[in-house]
DNA sequence: AATAAGAATGCAAACGTTTTCATTTTCATT
DNA sequence: AATGAAAATGAAAACGTTTGCATTCTTATT
């Protein structure tokens, strides 16, 4: 059978109605507020429906209601297990209010970000989800003009440029050095990555500074190395670090990744974890729990985070936007697993 | 300053037009064919536009030409390394062609996957992408009715019910499986998520089976052990299996993140990989190579896979859908790492 | 300067819904 | 059966674009 190339005229909303024998606004009442129709005549509109293959026209409806039950999500990056949760939980949550959601990912840019946000609001989306609290002034700019909905998730911070759903990154760091520090380490190695175009990761940073510098911070100091969020260079990094001459007896890692990267950078050199290298890591990725030996880390509560998050912004669209800060914030909780122990005496 | 609660009427075409003092028709050329535009007409729209803040509404005009310039893309998960990369590379193909991505996810649950598509269809979506081969029917009667530009992934197949750009899983089961025969393994363990709502995954047990019965199959038999791609679930499967009175020489998982719980299951039992225990892995997830051993695996080509996909969707919704079939079949390959060896001679 | 061809713009009719308001039908009450 | 209230339905006007066709403005050619 051949597929016909001459595009067949969807069923309309229209014909659905003719079929039926009703007029389109009943057709039309019929899937959005269905208790206003008779019993009789729904079966009657349903069996049409079906037997054409009608699908609604969203579009068509967002033009008359300018709503479009679509929310838009912008995260750095989604290849990566960072932010996999997020995204998986935020969407079935919002499924469960029945939005649907439109993600786009800019590879920690946040100038390529103001392009994205500004496609989300022209495919007129009622809500807007960042990621981190720092963005592009064009991109405030245009969701405010729009009088959008937004949200900032993953980072909480004290006084927001939008509302914020998240935990305090720097609390993450300090609770992550102070572990290290109570264990008696004070060789400690800090591998983070840039802090330009990632707040999140720069605020984690300056907690676990800050916290180390109230021992005294001149031997972290010189340890504080920059690594990007990528398994492979965080490797090389810590290997080259634990082939010093003084290498450090303790990793914190901007986050698990790096941490998981510490931790195969050191069995390849033949350190043992936890015995001559304690690691700690940021986040309790999905797998973190597995490695072996068991990653201790900070929890980040990802599924609450995306869960709140989503009520939020659905509310924030539904109550059309009262001043009322919705900002939440989420608390980090230290893990203790396998890969973290008091320093060898020496 | 106070936010107002009243919806600010966002700037429409009009106003632009109104405040450049010319009709919506050419504020609409502006943007859509410039080149229809005189030069000193086209500064003064655009001054207007940016001023007053305009996003152009593509609801409505979709309405009127059919086209949003939006693609659905349907995957099982997002919550994995799995189909990451796929994402990203797809995503990032299609806002080439000035394309934006609606992203649903249906956790493995072929009958919710009907919804997404409905969902999909609703929003208008010019064409739509799935996972793997094996769809409900509903959702093949959907695209059909709608006729819908559509595609699937990941997988190829001979006679794909839909055009498809993917690899043979049965190849890679059998590379797999071949990769370890001629290592001189005969003890195989198979672990391999249930096939039901997956058919990549029962593909590439086929062919692993299928290659390894040509030795006889009777000691592989019973090594065929049932594991969802879940790290924690696979590695607990493995530590079981080896903890056997006769362990396996060798352990063929399904996917990488079988294979490196495979890895840390070993470790954690005292088991060494690869003197010991060989370990292959499927997919060449990021990560993979840093394993320590590094994980000898089958690539997929993702990245290919993704960016092939992005073209062929653009290109079936923009020539109007032909007949000549767009599948494209890309092969996988055999990376030798260091977690498989020859097995311990007795 | 007149003319023609081409470029630039404007007019107005769609596109497929939703919703307000008006009308009809139903049903209980008298 | 007549009445009124409530329930169900219909008619028609939006919503904000795009585009075919008609018109006007440029510019080059004579």
């Amino acid at each position: 059978m051949v597929r016909r190339k001459r595009r067949v005229r969807q069923a309309g909303i229209l014909d659905v109605a003719a079929q039926a024998g009703v007029s389109p606004a009943t057709v039309s009442r019929f899937f959005n507020h269905p208790d206003l129709v008779r019993y009789e005549t729904r079966n009657r509109i349903l069996a049409c429906a079906t037997e054409l293959g009608y699908v609604r026209n969203r579009a068509a409806g967002s033009l008359n209601r300018g709503k479009t039950a679509t929310v838009g999500l912008v995260v750095p990056t989604v290849d990566n297990a960072i932010f996999a949760e997020l995204i998986q939980e935020f969407s079935s949550s919002l499924m469960q209010h029945d939005y649907s959601l439109l993600i786009s990912s800019h590879g920690y840019d946040l100038v390529h970000e103001v392009d994205l946000v500004r496609t989300l609001l022209e495919h007129q989306v009622d809500g807007v989800v960042l990621v981190g609290g720092e963005h592009d002034s064009e991109t405030f700019h245009l969701l405010d003009v729009n009088n959008m909905p937004a949200l900032t998730v993953w980072n909480w911070s004290r006084k927001p440029r939008i509302p914020s759903v998240g935990i305090d990154n720097r609390e993450l760091g300090r609770l992550a050095a102070r572990h290290l520090l109570e264990l008696g380490h004070r060789e400690i190695a800090c591998l983070f990555p840039a802090g330009s175009n990632n707040d999140r990761a720069a605020d984690r940073r300056h907690g676990a500074r800050a916290e180390l510098a109230k021992v005294g911070a001149s031997a972290a100091l010189n340890r504080d190395v920059e690594c990007p969020y990528d398994i492979d260079i965080a490797k090389q990094r810590v290997r080259e670090l634990l082939q010093d001459l003084a290498p450090p007896t303790a990793v914190l890692a901007g986050n698990d990744i790096i941490a998981q990267a510490a931790m195969y950078a050191a069995t390849s050199v033949g350190v043992r974890v936890p015995q001559e290298l304690s690691i700690i890591g940021i986040g309790d990725f999905h797998g973190s729990a597995a490695l072996e030996p068991g990653l201790t880390t900070i929890r980040i509560p990802a599924a609450e985070i995306a869960q709140s998050a989503a009520e939020t912004i659905v509310d924030m669209i539904d109550d059309g936007f009262t001043d009322s800060d919705r900002s939440q914030r989420m608390s980090g909780e230290l893990l203790v697993r396998g890969s973290t122990v008091a320093p060898p005496s020496g």
